[in-house]
DNA sequence: AGCACGCCGACT
DNA sequence: GTCGGCGTGCTC
């Protein structure tokens, strides 16, 4: 009996199902799905039965080493959909596997010493990465002259997560000048002293040998580190009052839930519509017909509120797929579900893999959302994996959004989607949004970041006992660090990008890559005084607000107070408990926050994303103002949004304020068929990067020539130029960016352009349906 | 992706 | 002549 077998490498060469024997012993239980330790060349490898068959062509195979599963961790749905993940992103059929699995049913590989000299015994059956990376110099060097022997092994990670730690041992070891690779790994850690493994791996292209050259050399050391788990708090559970729903909730269920319904809907309702009875109405259906469910929100640990409804509702049949779950607890999930213990799943992006074999609806709520978007391989998006498993289970897919995508409705006006409006809204009309005309302001000499009218409004509220929440639109709120003799800003040596001020623990850091300086006394160009930082940053805001309005208790949510895990929870609940008048944050506050005690919403720069050369750039911007000014009044008490800009004539603001997205979609329809962007096109990003600026630049002119030959009426190919980011974490990047109409070949041709650039030292990435252009 | 193999320049 | 860096090819 022989299984196909797909390894767990990721390279095109290797992209296709090995034939492996299958002992004896486990003639009738290797199935396909399961996962299996196998040979391969020198080394052991995890890898996936895809097929099984009684023969093969092949003169020589090896057999099967061990059977990691008793029952297949991939059902026959998952396999066939890593296929078509793969077709679809282009990506590798075992990336697209590996990504389906939880983190503690993925493996990690090691290295067992064997040996009978008596001396040595001290080693003998020990894992080679249990030791400091001197000791395993010396273990290899014995290796080689034959006094042990190395037996590579698949370990299980089910219940630690391992990186290695790289640090710097004496960067005055003299190296070769040939030794180009090692020389660049030593001047990394000149500036860093230690490195993940993982990060530098990617960053600067190494192999192995790089490292263990140098660690031979003694440069540095290698340690395997373990990645810690975190605890999770149980959510208390509820009893569940079921609700009344409207005409048109009963509509929308009704629609949804016809029996052999297979259509995707788009169930359009503003905040405070009922979206979620509809989705727990939905569902409750489908599970008294002996069906499972599987609810996507954009991200848990934002959405507590909505999790905590599931759990009262469903009780012990949902499995919750929580990021701040520990990897053997996720596991825990993921195997209640595998197992057939409970009926509905509830988590983000990652959750739509969940192992359900007979789902009778897929729902993804906030559909708009860029978190339902994997900017890594497989970049697939939730809605499309939604939509092809909900094929495969001939049942609906649900969208949620009061402010869905372009794409989206205009498929649901097409007819392609089903259209449910959800019209009403509970506790009466959308509070009232003001927009104040930060220009005006500035007249009258207020060179605060906060208008008069905001002020006033969140002083009333204090004085009322009600709360307010204050938004900063990301952008304009870094401190950069700039001279002012020179003009020279601190940048990040690995990124083209400013360096960003954190009070809290006085340093810089680069967001792109980690990068972390100390602040220089003087500026490095120049050598003057004159250096300090520049730019509002979230503690600078919190400081002038707590100057303007005294009596306010702050809580500010940023990524300063909320990197620790938990924190978000611990900060919102804080805030519900009522122990702060006003909550300041970035756009995390923004999702799912459903505050009674909240009258008031301030957007302090509501066009501050407008400016970003993105032709989404309108969009995000009217669903970010849309979503936040949904959110005050949501309880007994009436609210009001203020909207601060200095564009108050801009359609987005505009619409914005009247709630009105059908006539933001005619208005921005307009401008994409213009513009020629989506919904009309279809887009292709493809990003080139390489160490050196040229070899970047060669490659992307040598691509875009080559699919030129391509270009007609429905085919466009711009660039190439260089990207947003122009360097990043070292290597130098370049865009080609592909307009089409959908044709099938489009895929083809991208995946025999990749086909011929495996083995060079620029790197391509091909992404089909690209949210973000940095 | 890793790992062995083998070519080729640098240095004892 | 050796050493070791780095390109090439293979993995059931």
């Amino acid at each position: 009996m022989i299984a196909e077998v797909i390894v767990d490498v990721a390279a095109a060469t290797v992209d296709r199902p090995f034939d492996y024997e299958v002992p004896a012993l486990w003639q009738n239980l290797v199935v396909p799905g399961m996962r299996v330790e196998v040979p391969f060349g020198p080394r052991a490898l995890l890898g996936i039965v895809v097929a099984v068959k009684a023969e093969t062509e092949l003169t020589r195979t090896k057999p099967i080493v061990r059977v990691l599963d008793e029952t297949p961790t991939y059902t026959e749905e998952l396999l066939q959909l890593s296929s078509y993940l793969a077709e679809t992103t282009l990506c590798y059929q075992a990336t697209a596997l590996l990504a389906m699995l939880p983190a503690a049913l993925k493996v990690s590989y090691d290295k067992l010493i064997l040996t009978e000299n008596p001396r040595l015994s001290a080693w003998n059956h020990k894992k080679i990465s249990q030791f400091p990376s001197e000791v395993q110099q010396q273990i290899l060097l014995a290796a080689q002259q034959g006094e042990l022997q190395l037996q590579p092994i698949v370990k299980e990670k089910k219940t630690t997560k391992t990186d290695k730690r790289i640090r710097l041992l004496d960067g005055t070891i003299e190296l070769s000048k040939q030794a180009t690779k090692q020389i660049v790994l030593r001047d990394y850690l000149m500036e860093r002293q230690e490195v993940l493994w993982s990060e530098v791996m990617h960053e600067l292209d190494l192999t192995v040998s790089i490292i263990n050259s140098l660690e031979k050399k003694g440069v540095i050391g290698v340690e395997t580190i373990d990645v810690n788990r975190n605890p999770y708090e149980h959510l208390v559970q509820d009893i569940f009052v079921p609700s009344m729903l409207t005409d048109h909730q009963q509509q929308a269920v009704d629609a949804i839930t016809r029996p052999d319904e297979t259509s995707t809907f788009l169930l359009h309702g503003v905040t405070g519509s009922g979206k979620t009875e509809v989705y727990l109405e939905s569902i409750h259906t489908m599970l008294e017909r002996g069906r499972q469910a599987m609810l996507l929100v954009p991200e848990i640990s934002l959405t507590p509120m909505m999790v905590k409804r599931f759990k009262r509702r469903f009780g012990e049949r949902v499995a919750v797929l929580h990021s701040g779950l520990s990897l053997g607890e996720k596991y825990d999930e993921w195997r209640k579900i595998a197992q057939g213990e409970v009926d509905v799943v509830v988590g983000a992006r990652s959750a739509i893999f969940a192992p359900l074999t007979n789902i009778g609806v897929i729902i993804l709520d906030e559909e708009h959302e860029t978190t339902y978007k994997q900017e890594e391989n497989p970049r697939y998006h939730t809605r499309d994996v939604a939509t092809w498993r909900a094929a495969y289970h001939r049942c609906p897919v649900v969208l949620g959004s009061a402010t869905p995508i372009l794409e989206t409705y205009a498929r649901a006006q097409k007819g392609v989607y089903r259209y449910l409006p959800l019209k009403e809204r509970f506790g009466g009309e959308l509070p009232p949004v003001d927009i104040i005309d930060m220009r005006k302001e500035l007249e009258r000499g207020n060179r605060t970041p906060f208008s008069l009218p905001l002020i006033e409004g969140i002083k009333r509220r204090i004085e009322r006992g009600e709360q307010t929440v204050l938004l900063l639109n990301r952008r304009g709120y870094t401190t950069f660090v700039l001279c002012r003799d020179c003009g020279e800003t601190l940048q990040c040596p690995h990124c083209a990008v400013n360096l960003t001020y954190h009070q809290h623990q006085d340093c810089l850091k680069c967001h792109y890559c980690g990068f972390e300086a100390q602040m220089p006394k003087t500026c490095p160009a120049c050598e003057s005084k004159k250096i300090r930082q520049f730019g509002t940053g979230t503690q600078k805001i919190e400081e002038e607000l707590a100057h303007l309005i005294p009596e306010a208790k702050i809580i500010r949510m940023d990524q300063d107070t909320t990197s620790r895990k938990g924190a978000h929870e611990k900060l919102l609940n804080a805030f519900e408990r009522g122990e702060g008048n006003i909550l300041l944050g970035t756009q995390m506050i923004a999702k799912g926050l459903d505050f009674p005690n909240v009258t008031l919403v301030g957007v302090i720069a509501a066009d501050a994303t407008l400016g970003i050369p993105d032709f989404r750039a309108s969009e995000r911007t009217f669903q970010l103002i849309t979503q936040v000014s949904g959110r005050a009044g949501r309880g007994a008490l009436a609210g009001q949004s203020i909207i601060q800009t200095y564009n108050p004539e801009h359609y987005v603001i505009q619409t914005a304020k009247q709630h009105d997205y059908e006539a933001f979609y005619k208005r921005e329809m307009q401008l994409r068929k213009l513009g020629g962007h989506p919904p009309f096109w279809f887009l292709g990003l493809i990003t080139i990067s390489a160490a050196h600026p040229l070899e970047a630049q060669a490659e992307a002119e040598a691509i875009a020539l080559e699919l030129r030959h391509l270009e007609s009426d429905d085919l466009i190919v711009n660039g190439p130029l260089e990207a947003p980011l122009a360097r990043l974490k070292n290597m130098y990047r370049q865009q080609v960016i592909l307009k089409h109409k959908g044709q099938e070949d489009v895929r083809e041709a991208l995946r025999a352009m990749l086909a011929l650039r495996i083995k060079q030292k620029v790197q391509v990435t091909v992404d089909l349906n690209p949210f973000v252009f940095m």
